[in-house]
DNA sequence: TGAATTTGACCTCG
DNA sequence: CGAGGTCAAATTCA
């Protein structure tokens, strides 16, 4: 309830007014419950069975209306999310510190620190090496207490400054591995660093043997997982074709091999149930077997009540088998479309 | 000397 | 109130 008890507003520079904190939230739970709303309401559409020899398109305006309500739903999200998440940019903190000499004297930090719970995207990866492909600065490091023997360390992306890139990650020793690191991704990227510069989509569409064909691999030759989707709705949404949209390909590569998207990767550790979508989202120069073993927090994906339906990293990285729900995840795996731009939620058809 | 890391204080959330 | 996340001065490194 953000319950802005503790501290109160009443020391000079305080924390930033309560209710102008606790309003976007309001603002984004009401976005998260809309958007949530309106996939259930396209999932009926869509499941509601067609008569024979109709159209697969058969209500376009309907699908077309709702792609656009959700898309919209998902703009505005990302936009109270960033108003959230930013609160104002404060700068110029002071923190009192035994020795240091403060000018303007001790000023309260802006409520610009989130908790990661409210990070619209988390997913875990165990690794061996903390090269990711990635430019990380580290900014902290903490003991906690799940696991006290490993310090966590937090980085930040390298272009965070300049970019205002919202990458973050978390590393901390695997507790059973120490050779190992467990690696958990928050946000993504939204960096142009020329080395992580995503491959650019060169075809309009993917080739028709290819359509639903998902595959998982890697580049050092990893086994690679092949997962049909079955064709379950001939319908102007193809999942396959969306992610394939999503993460692009290019005609000189295997398009089953590699899905991209920003510099954010994906591996998948485990075959996700038939029906069910996955992807390999491929890092430039990534060569770890890292395996992803996260899950998003549950208000990330509206529809995700533990179901199974929403499952953003879930469990190898499974994707939802809802294509509404593919869409909103498309957003929050990678920088595209909109560029500059926080795409969290958006996605650019 | 500038960039990266370390480290303790500060802040939010449950 | 404690745990976890972030900030930023201090320190280290290239």
């Amino acid at each position: 309830m953000a319950s802005s008890a503790s501290g109160g507003a009443a020391d000079g520079g305080g924390r930033s007014s309560p209710p102008a904190a606790e309003a976007p939230r309001a603002v984004v739970d009401n976005l998260i419950d809309l958007r949530e709303r309106a996939e259930m309401l396209r999932n009926m559409l869509q499941g509601s069975p067609t008569p024979p020899g109709t159209p697969a398109d058969a209500a376009p305006g309907t699908s077309e209306l709702i792609d656009g309500i959700m898309s919209s739903l998902s703009s505005a999200l990302s936009a109270a999310l960033d108003t959230t998440a930013a609160g104002g940019h404060g700068q110029g903190r002071r923190r009192r510190r035994a020795g240091a000499v403060t000018g303007s004297g001790p000023q309260r930090r802006s409520s610009t620190t989130r908790r990661r719970s409210h990070s619209p995207f988390l997913r875990t990866v165990t690794t061996s090496t903390l090269d990711d492909g990635n430019s990380w600065r580290k900014y902290g490091q903490k003991h906690i207490q799940e696991s006290p023997n490993n310090p966590r360390s937090y980085y930040r992306c390298t272009h965070k400054p300049d970019q205002g890139c919202k990458a973050t990650r978390q590393v901390q020793a695997s507790d059973d591995n120490p050779s190992e690191f467990v690696i958990n991704y928050f946000g993504q990227h939204t960096c142009r660093d020329p080395s992580t510069i995503p491959l650019v989509i060169e075809a309009a569409a993917p080739p028709d043997d290819c359509a639903n064909l998902i595959s998982f691999g890697s580049t050092m030759g990893a086994s690679t997982t092949t997962h049909a989707v079955p064709p379950q709705r001939p319908q102007a949404f193809d999942p396959a074709m969306f992610v394939s949209r999503l993460v692009g390909y290019t005609s000189s590569l295997p398009a089953q091999d590699y899905y991209r998207c920003g510099s954010e990767e994906v591996h998948s550790s485990s075959s996700p149930p038939a029906g069910e979508l996955a992807a390999v989202v491929g890092s430039a120069g990534m060569a770890s077997s890292a395996t992803v073993v996260g899950s998003a927090p549950a208000e990330c994906w509206p529809g995700g009540t533990g179901g199974g339906d929403m499952a953003c990293g879930h469990g190898a990285g499974s994707f939802p088998s809802s294509p509404s729900s593919l869409g909103f995840m498309t957003g929050s795996f990678g920088s595209f479309g909109n560029a500059g731009d926080d795409d969290m939620f958006g996605f650019d058809p």
